[in-house]
DNA sequence: CAACTTTACTGAGTCGACTCATAATTGAGT
DNA sequence: ACTCAATTATGAGTCGACTCAGTAAAGTTG
């Protein structure tokens, strides 16, 4: 998991304890049973805090959502990254990014489509909520730097493929949002329209 | 009003106008106070049905927005539809559907959020699910109708055009759904894409 | 360390979407 | 007109997300 914050008093340190307990259970019970039946009640008992305490740290239920699928998230890019690293070929390296993220979107497919609604119309000045526009930036990033391996792509190339990549990815979960579909035949859909893409 | 139904006995009759009382109220209440400050309880003393009747005609808040909106939806295509015939120019035409699509999904902003979401996430096995994504499909028709009249454009690719002009709509109007912008702002924007992908 | 300010925590309470057991209403069969 | 079996309506009740007034725990200052 990537933290970013810094440590200071014991005020910050204890908030950051609690936030760690809130995630670590919202992740579980929300992996276990889906987001829809798990209520805040549980979710505030098994990280030992009282019921209201959790709505300060996530403004409501869809936020919290946000909260745990961005650790996974952020777990499953670096994981993506590293792949990439290793494999030459450009749509095998790309779809090693993809894979992992399609993945952690999967776990529950309803957690999947919650978190995705939550993406597109939740209130994006919420923390939890940039957050995860950030890592799917980042994630574009990820890509990009993975096409700028081919030279017959230039910067400007390189930045909008993988943007229409990761619209791509993007339209393809939401697309799906309703339907059972494997992680692999997603990956291998969204691996289809890639190969299309890329020079040849 | 586009009304589909047919009628029979007295009993579909009693239901028919029990629908048509529920649309009516919820159309007025949320126009004038949005989705989020109505009650359902307000809703069923509107329309002068019981409470837990509302939900026999739509399982869902949201399906009951469906509902209002489609009817309000259907208005705005035919207005669309006859506004386009008198136009030659085609962007004109395209212009002159789209402008009352959009225009019917942004009395209340925050309603026309809701929609969306409710379009992309909700149950699409809904009986009022299944009619907005008619509508949808029905706005796509009337574009490539109007496309057709271009002699350079072939059957197939008025229909990709017709589509990818529908999703343009969709975009547009999904990723400005947290953000105050005027309607004419919104066709405005589309008419420029669209005024790209024709041919000149 | 005592007095005081600021920030964080708490859980009983509110509010509203949705359910369900019960009661009407309807239409078919006789 | 009179069963009787659907079908439809009802509203009190449930359940859960979220709030808020009161309390506790840091932090700060002299």
């Amino acid at each position: 998991m990537a933290s970013v914050t810094a440590p200071v008093g014991r005020r910050e340190r204890n908030k950051q304890v609690k936030l760690e307990r809130i995630t670590a259970a919202a992740r579980e019970l929300f992996a276990e049973h889906g987001v829809d039946d798990v209520t805040t009640q549980q979710i505030a008992e098994k990280a030992d805090i009282g019921a209201g305490t959790l709505f300060l740290y996530a403004k409501t239920k869809g936020e919290l959502l946000l909260l745990v699928q961005n650790s996974a998230y952020a777990d499953a890019l670096e994981e993506g990254r590293a792949g990439a690293a290793s494999l030459p070929d450009v749509l095998d390296a790309v779809t090693a990014i993809v894979r992992p993220v399609v993945h952690c979107n999967r776990i529950q497919i309803d957690n999947g489509r919650t978190y995705l609604r939550e993406l597109v119309f939740g209130d994006p000045e919420e923390p939890h909520h940039r957050d995860a526009l950030t890592l799917t930036l980042q994630t574009e990033a990820a890509v990009a730097d993975v096409l700028r391996r081919d030279d017959r792509l230039g910067e400007r190339e390189a930045a909008t493929l993988a943007r229409v990549i990761s619209a791509i990815m993007f339209v393809t979960m939401a697309a799906t949002a309703n339907i059972s579909r494997t992680v692999d035949e997603l990956v291998q859909e969204i691996r289809d329209h890639v190969g299309v893409l890329l020079p040849r």
